[in-house]
DNA sequence: GCTCCCATGTAATCTGTTACATGATTCC
DNA sequence: GGAATCATGTAACAGATTACATGGGAGC
């Protein structure tokens, strides 16, 4: 029943790479994960505080840079390791896909052709910014990363995002063939 | 604010095809769109009743053969073809995509590749599956409904998830090879 | 002074899953 | 008689988004 959320773990991943703010872990999920995991700032904060309290991680307030405002830094502990690495082992579940444009098309039926084709051409164009997005990260990472002994498995999950969404434009392609035939 | 559910919607969508009780719209959905739209029976029983309070759809008990039970069978309404027609021209959402496993291996530095592996290997099995019974749906498809009109677009979502599988089986073959190096 | 970004948090609300309750019919 | 499937629903809870509240510092 309770736990299923993976908040904790993504924060406690996070955590696995440095120590961060809370401010930090939520850009660091929006710059990295975010296209197959994505967290709200609502979550984080709540989930971070519970990290403290069950010892999975500590919290510090700290300045950056003098001068600067107090920040709460956070730091993996023995336990957090722990508790990240169990979970790690687990066998992954399937998690939630939903796709409103297929849903949209499956009913296409009852709508003209000429509305599905401009959803289909909106997704393609999406797609292809997608596409130069994940171009740029991994220029970033293979710069600003080169010896991070995370940069195999973050170039892993990047490979999966370009490589899935040249399908999609592959799909998209045809399927704008088969409205434009008729 | 309120109204972010796409339940009523998907319902209409299947009542569009033809009048059903709750219960079959519930497999249809198994059947069909649930590798990119599932709902549970929880949503789907509340969501009938509220298209009926809304006009959307009306309700007839009837019995599907002599000596059967009563069901309830609801079929769309004028009302309904139109906010369901509206509601498919409007521009698709982007939706929630969550992948654990991708989640994993982003964090994947912190465990055994032999771990990392297993998770690999696991979801290579699932994939095949997955594309098997996508080339049965497809024989089903051809032919119980070769007269539909619907069956171009059912073919189009199901194309989507033949595509997206093979590039994921393709994305892991390669992911394998990279851990099996080393 | 104003705006933008950094930074932390809470509350309201919505959405969705799971478990439970109930009972009929069909097939073995 | 018992199991499986058909069939309809409710209640409790978990999960997540959104909006709001608050305030400091940086740059214009």
């Amino acid at each position: 029943m309770k736990e299923r959320s993976r908040t904790k773990f993504t924060i406690l991943g996070m955590l696995s790479h440095s120590p961060a703010s809370g401010y930090e872990i939520s850009k660091r999920i929006e710059t990295s994960t975010n296209y197959f995991w994505a967290e709200s700032e609502g979550q984080i904060y709540p989930a971070l505080a519970q990290c403290v309290k069950d010892g999975l991680a500590t919290c510090k307030e700290e300045k950056a840079n003098k001068g600067q405002r107090l920040r709460k830094i956070y730091t993996i502990t023995a336990k957090g390791q722990k508790t990240l690495k169990d979970w790690l082992r687990k066998e992954p579940q399937n998690t939630l896909f939903r796709n409103e444009l297929l849903l949209k098309l499956f009913f296409g039926a009852n709508i003209n052709d000429s509305d599905n084709l401009h959803h289909l051409t909106n997704h393609q164009k999406k797609l292809e910014n997608e596409l130069a997005t994940y171009e740029k990260i991994k220029e970033r990472l293979l710069q600003q990363a080169k010896k991070s002994s995370h940069l195999k498995y973050w170039l892993l999950t990047l490979d999966y995002g370009s490589k899935i969404t040249k399908a999609e434009l592959a799909w998209c392609k045809e399927s704008l063939k088969l409205f434009n035939r008729e």
